[in-house]
RNA sequence: GCGCGAUUAGCUCAGUUGGUAGAGCAACCCGUUUACACCGGGAAGGUCGUAGGUUCGAGUCCUACAUCGCGCACCA
């Protein structure tokens, strides 16, 4: 009977007798895959499973913050990222994929600071600079182990020989090396400019991690000498003694600029001055403002061009200062009722309006943002570099990708991309947090220092702030491999990258920066082609958040349905750039199609037991002829898909190649000609069923690596390596 | 204000260069001793947001509008 056979027969693997078992089977593989050494691209051109001279592949990890666990997010850029190496691996090529981590300085800080305050009710000025830092370092070391083990859960095929960290010796290095050389071109300078201070976090924050809050609020008609003025911050209006209004604003033509009038104000009699400036909008309010340059952007600019006086009127901690002379001390939020009362009083108040408009605050700490001048690093984007062809910053930057030497995909967000950086203003570079790199720059009374080392006489002190995280993670791609040593071979072989796959939420923060620093410091992009992907969101488009409960995490649904299921769901349905949308019913359609695959091998194994799998046939009859001929084109298109980045295509295509045609089709007529077919046409049979389950599972091992290496593990083939290795089918 | 994306079956989404619409889940009917019930067979379900246009032919290209979402800028 040609179906029993399997039941009593001992050349089939007992594991087939059985459905398929992922929690038996990942961690064995993964193992398997580690000790092989494959994922290192040196060791495969030492066991001779890659040419010395083949072509490169290389890629990097976007870092995942040591702030704990991995989310779906991570699992997506995972899953991606290990569909390309594997598939450049198969098709031969030294391919290389660098693991790492992100010590994500204010991020982690913050959480270390939440737990320290929620545990122990201590802030971290209780334990000191050096006490809290061994904290932060411990708590970065646990999130690190659990991100490595989660990594390697998901299956991915990283080269953990050569996993960095951003803030270890050697990247603390290339940091400093990178902040000398843009010191010494004049790129980096100490500046006493507008800022965006976090009262919260006690620190400056980069426009890039300021997030824009809808704010109900009253909006204020205040009288101001002759004039009406508008305003929804009273509370910063006592030091403003400038009011400016357009130049052509004929309602205001008596009044020249310069002209000085007297009026009572909230504390007593001041004397303002008129200033007509162009960036004034008539159409606003009454056309006329009074400015506050110590705590506005657009004020800040209107005294630098006419070069006004500033005085600061709140503290670092969002208090008033004596300035505000009875209000003094008081916390702003709680000055405006007062302040409004008093103003009334004194009959300078027109009107009060509702007013909804977009309040900064903060990305970490959620404060709400106050401006304030002061003294910090910045990098300067416009300043034309010698050494590069007296091309700015952003003009390196905007090139990169103008010049195609960066690809972006989809190409859409290069017009984003394009956007930012002609609205690109300095990048203020300081932190006045713990957790990061040290700023190398020393003091000695007036005096200051700059070098990759510390002086070497006494009596210098260091700048006491730390990085803006980016500034570490943009060397990222060659810090990597080695820079600053540019004889490094890794850095001459893998330099730039081939490919930086990431989310689309961090081509500011992150790509951007990149390019800025390896167009600077290097002359070359840092990669050729940019794979952005969307945001991962559950069931009703929602993004995924622990506060509303419906975040699922990647290691439970692996635990559930198995690594395979959870990646294949991960990639189906999902072009670059557009959001994914995640529940556990696509997942369980995957874990079926594993096993369905699982017992496609069980039929196939069972009943072409005594057949020799024969790589060459060449005895196929017609029938076999048109179905490999149907086949390989089907290859053929996911070749040419997997080049081009379409994954979620090709992953449609095996899945239905193997089950509405192979399965559903072929298998059921092939258990009519194996039982009573001539010879000739049972061998033709089964040696196309051997040969389309093996290539199936090398099409499929980039999605699926761990249920097709077990599969390929019980196959009989001659001469066989690990799947991984194997080459990718014509 | 500028820009981007989405709108396709009940739900969630694919649809690569324009050629008579696809998947997963759900719902319906039939089938279970032999690869697989983590299954098979069958049927049902869509005027592809609206209105125009280009074309022999439009889900796909163009224009306008609507709704939802996102980014940037502004926010006195």
């Amino acid at each position: 009977m040609l179906y029993s056979i399997y039941m009593n027969e001992p050349n089939i693997d007992p594991k087939l007798l059985k459905p398929y078992d992922p929690k038996e089977t990942e961690n064995r593989i993964y193992k398997i895959w580690e000790e092989s050494g494959f994922f290192n691209p040196d060791i495969c051109i030492e066991k001779g499973v890659t040419d010395k001279d083949a072509e490169t592949f290389s890629m990097v990890l976007p870092p995942p913050n040591v702030t704990g666990t991995l989310h779906l997010g991570h699992a997506a850029t995972l899953t991606i990222e290990d569909i390309m190496t594997r598939f450049a691996r198969m098709q031969g090529k030294r391919t290389l994929w660098l693991p790492g981590t992100d010590h994500a300085a204010i991020a982690t800080q913050s959480k270390v600071e939440k737990i320290l305050e929620k545990e122990e009710g201590k802030r971290k000025t209780d334990l000191g600079r050096e006490e809290f830092l061994k904290r932060v370092e411990k708590f970065a070391q646990e999130s690190h182990d659990t991100i490595v083990t989660q990594s390697k859960k998901m299956g991915a095929s990283l080269d953990w020989s050569r996993e960095a960290y951003t803030l270890d010796d050697k990247r603390n290095f290339a940091v400093r090396t990178a902040f000398k050389k843009m010191y010494d071109d004049g790129l980096i300078y100490r500046g006493h400019r507008i800022v965006n201070w976090d009262p919260k976090g006690q620190t400056v924050i980069s426009d890039d991690e300021i997030v824009y809050k809808e704010e109900k609020t009253k909006f204020y008609y205040l009288k101001y000498g002759p004039f009406i003025i508008g305003t929804a911050r009273p509370e910063t209006k006592f030091g403003d003694k400038y009011v400016v209004m357009h130049p052509n604003d004929k309602r205001y033509k008596e009044y020249k600029d310069g002209q000085t009038i007297n009026l009572e104000w909230i504390n007593g009699p001041i004397t303002a001055t008129i200033i007509k400036d162009e960036s004034i909008d008539m159409e606003f309010g009454t056309g006329v403002m009074t400015i506050t340059p110590w705590h506005s952007n657009v004020d800040f600019e209107i005294a630098e061009r006419h070069h006004l006086d500033k005085e600061q009127i709140i503290d670092k901690y969002g208090k008033l200062l004596p300035i505000a002379g009875e209000f003094s001390g008081i916390k702003i939020k709680d000055a405006r009722e007062k302040i409004i009362v008093k103003l009334e009083s004194k009959g300078l108040v027109d009107k009060i309006e509702d007013y909804v408009h977009n309040i900064a605050t903060a990305e970490r700490s959620e404060a709400f943002i106050e401006p304030q001048i002061m003294n910090q690093w910045f990098i300067n984007v416009n300043k034309p570099i010698k050494d590069r062809e007296n091309k700015s910053l952003k003009e390196l930057m905007l090139e990169a990708v103008q010049n195609k030497g960066i690809n972006i995909i989809p190409d859409r967000f290069e017009k984003v991309y394009y956007n930012w950086i002609e609205n690109l203003h300095d990048w203020c570079i300081s932190r006045q947090i713990w957790y990061g790199h040290r700023i190398p720059v020393w003091y000695k009374e007036k005096e200051i220092y700059c070098d990759i080392e510390e002086p070497k006489e006494t009596g210098w002190e260091q700048d006491s702030d730390t990085l803006d995280t980016w500034f570490s993670s943009g060397l990222w791609t060659f810090s990597t491999l080695g820079w600053p040593d540019l004889n490094s071979s890794d850095f001459k072989k893998y330099h730039p990258t081939n490919m930086l796959e990431t989310g689309y939420d961090i081509l500011f923060f992150w790509i951007a920066r990149m390019i800025l620093m390896s167009t600077y410091l290097l002359g070359v992009v840092p990669f050729k082609n940019v794979y952005l992907h969307g945001l991962v969101r559950d069931a009703q488009g929602r993004k995924m958040s622990k506060s509303l409960g419906n975040s699922l995490d990647p290691i439970d649904l692996a635990q559930k349905y198995g690594t395979d299921a959870v990646r294949m769901s991960l990639i189906i349905g999902t072009g670059p750039g557009n959001d994914t949308k995640m529940s556990e019913d696509k997942i369980r359609a995957y874990k079926n199609y594993a096993n369905k695959l699982w017992n496609i091998t069980r039929f196939i194994l069972s009943n072409t037991e005594n057949i020799k799998y024969i790589e060459k046939f060449e005895n196929y009859v017609e029938r076999e002829k048109i179905l490999i001929e149907e086949r390989d084109n089907i290859i053929k298109d996911i070749t040419k898909e997997m080049e081009e980045y379409k994954f979620y295509l090709v992953g449609e295509k095996i899945y239905h190649y193997t089950w509405s045609r192979l399965a559903d089709i072929i298998i059921e007529e092939s258990k009519d000609i194996l039982q009573n077919g001539s010879e000739e046409d049972k061998n033709s049979r089964a040696e196309f069923l051997l040969d389309t389950l093996t290539k199936i599972l090398k099409v499929l091992h980039p999605f699926m690596p761990f249920v097709t290496e077990e599969i390929w593990s019980i196959l009989h083939i001659d001469n066989k390596k690990l799947l991984m290795v194997e080459k990718w089918p014509e």
